[in-house]
DNA sequence: TTCGTTACTTTCGCGGCAGAACTTTCGAAC
DNA sequence: GTTCGAAAGTTCTGCCGCGAAAGTAACGAA
């Protein structure tokens, strides 16, 4: 029952496989999961049953929902015990470390914030410290931490430099590793929202995915080959390079038109209080555009055609399967949507397929849940693994051919 | 000695592998092909002996480079015998069917032309055929055909639109076959080249390429994970739907500083007509450029800008490992390569990593050659396999993990 | 000569897989 | 209710592919 070793690294190739397949893509009886991973129902007996002996897998409740007049013997829906296991997300903003604790699933089962009195490094260990604290008394069983943040780190444990809470080289991982006990990952927060949606989100089992989110800066992340690639510009504020409009608004820095500064909530912000004169909440900008106040509108309008342009050219250059808009800035969608189809459309062959767009809503909440998804990838892959995919020797090499 | 089949695929996956390795990455010794397949050296030896046996494989003749003074038993490299077999490719243009003859490598062993009186199926079917005859006598081994296009081909087969041959649903790989009776692939030409460089050209091996062309038009491929990405627009005349500038020249379509209007070789040439009065060819146009005569000089540093904003838009969304600039029209980076790095830093984030890229200017009959790698593909997999890479049955599924 | 080094071959044994036969459990037809 | 077919899952067998280890071959260096 409560069998289950420390890390699934252990498990062979094909168990592992298996796993991870259930744990992606919610109960799967044995048969679909032979069709998924194109294996012989008879070696799906051989793989499953000593994950389900160990307690990894359980055959699921079998919900009333299998009232499907299917022929035949009904199937026995395997699935994972997403609660045998916590994990401590933490997104840590300028004021306030934001923590969550997940299944293995990376469902949100708490939250839980701190307010963060100075940047310094010691303060922040200590308000994940005393977070992470709260979460093991409620959940004896976590076993991870994660930890996003504005910023890069290396080898997912030192903090290389974060130009918003000041950090060069603070090796953080390490530190809450000291403090709490528990095996700890710390990534830019905009990878882990890539990585959490491409295991668990938007882009499961997708081989190519993008990802943009909006807020306070622009992020982007890419999946090729079911894993996220990785850049040197990775949490380095990325998108005050992407002209949209050469001749657009002049931003603080001498560029003209560049994606941050037409389209990030601050900027959205200053424009609105450049014009107007007034400081305006970016909900409130976004509801006097709808109400069709001309000087909002037009911010909005331009962000929107901004936004949209950017779809596009994602689309366009790195033709993914699906792309996803999260972040905090994300209401510009629901108030310009025309304004952002019309963008993509100029922007984009008619004949062309059209884009998958979604649009995910994400408050920091989330932000820490892609954080939680990393501890839960080191448990599943042990070390640094990132993303299921193709194994990582193979990465620089020529895959195998037909 | 030429007991080779007519085709790979009863080879088993391990000797395809061993098969394709060789043909794409020249000469190798049985532990680098061990090393770069991560198979062990006994694997090897059973892999390639029955390879050498049906002589697809020989022992290289064991150049005089081989003076590196390592120490041990010298390696015995494998190589195939490129010249056993012979692929005709065809690039249909608007006067002129180029005709090209290469070996299993790709490499290019005779060239010839054949004009076309009319665009009619059945005229540009017999100047192929005509060709194949030429080509026939002089390589008895012939075994292939490929075809590149401007348009759309189904199936690899039918043509299902061509703007500039002004065709529709023309069976076209059927009238050649039942012509030369030799197989047929009938493929976008962009698209053609594009597998020819990640099969043989600068693409060879990588995981993320991207492929631009310039000439008559643009042309855009991208290949993750090894293989190509298929869209709805390939071959449908790209480029017209990416604004660079908003505020560019508008072109006859009603649209402002899209990609073709400032950078393909006739909008350069209108866009000298209309400001100079006279008639120059691309050529002059960069030559006088060059001199410093201000008005070709304004158009060819709009399109280098153009270009480099472009390249810039590429790397940072598709971030590919290495970006090739292809076609009749890339004459514009030897002339303009300051302005192009100017708008590539421009338009990308300065601690990114720099963009690998690379020049390769093409006549014809490298398009030409395109058409015949397909033709090698079609031996070397069999039917319409599409780039060495992860099975096409895992095109859709999650990867296996680790 | 001898030794270390590297390339390759041979042999052996194991693990993972497919395939086939079988069991279980359902719906549908009679 | 009985029978049949269909689908899910299990058990068993055989086989193929791989790695590990030992052996052979061909070199340079001491």
């Amino acid at each position: 029952m409560n069998a289950q070793a420390d890390t699934w690294v252990p498990l062979s190739s094909g168990e592992r496989a298996v796993a991870l397949e259930v744990l992606t893509s919610g109960p799967l009886s044995r048969s679909e999961l032979a069709r998924r991973l194109d294996l012989s129902a008879g070696s799906l007996t051989r793989l499953t049953k000593p994950l389900t002996e160990s307690g990894l897998l359980v055959e699921a409740p079998e919900g009333p929902a299998r009232s499907e007049s299917r022929q035949g013997r009904p199937s026995r829906p395997l699935d994972i015990v997403a609660e045998s296991r916590a994990f401590a997300g933490f997104k840590i903003t300028e004021d306030t470390v934001y923590g969550v604790v997940t299944t293995l699933r990376s469902d949100i089962v708490t939250c839980r914030d701190a307010p963060l009195a100075s940047r310094e490094p010691a303060e922040v260990v200590a308000a994940i410290g005393e977070l992470t604290d709260a979460f093991a008394r409620d959940f004896p069983s976590l076993c991870g931490i994660g930890i996003g943040l504005g910023g890069r780190a290396q080898d997912r444990s030192v903090v290389d430099e974060s130009a918003f809470l000041g950090w060069r080289d603070v090796p953080l991982g390490r530190l809450v590793r000291e403090r709490t006990g528990l095996p700890v990952v710390v990534e830019n927060d905009v990878s882990a929202l890539v990585e959490a949606e491409s295991w668990f989100g938007a882009g499961r089992g997708l081989d190519r995915f993008a990802v943009l989110t909006i807020g306070a800066g622009l992020g982007y992340g890419l999946v090729s080959g079911g894993r996220r690639v990785q850049t040197a510009e990775d949490g380095r504020g990325v998108g005050r390079f992407w002209i949209v409009d050469p001749s657009g608004p002049l931003s603080a820095d001498g560029r003209r038109g560049s994606a941050v500064s037409l389209l990030t909530i601050p900027s959205i912000r200053r424009q609105v209080r450049a014009t107007t004169g007034e400081d305006a909440t970016y909900e409130e900008i976004l509801a006097r555009a709808v109400e069709g106040e001309p000087l909002p509108a037009r911010v909005v309008d331009e962000a929107a055609r901004a936004l949209g342009t950017l779809v596009a050219q994602i689309a366009n250059f790195a033709m993914p399967q699906k792309i996803l808009l999260a972040g905090e800035g994300v209401g510009l969608v629901d108030v310009a949507a025309p304004v952002i189809e019309e963008a993509i459309r100029a922007n984009r062959h008619p004949a062309a397929d059209p884009v998958n767009l979604e649009t995910k809503v994400s408050d920091f909440h989330d932000w820490a849940r892609g954080g939680a998804v990393l501890a839960i990838q080191v448990l599943v892959l042990g070390a640094a693994g990132s993303g299921p995919g193709p194994r990582a020797a193979e990465q620089t090499r020529i895959p195998s051919p037909r």
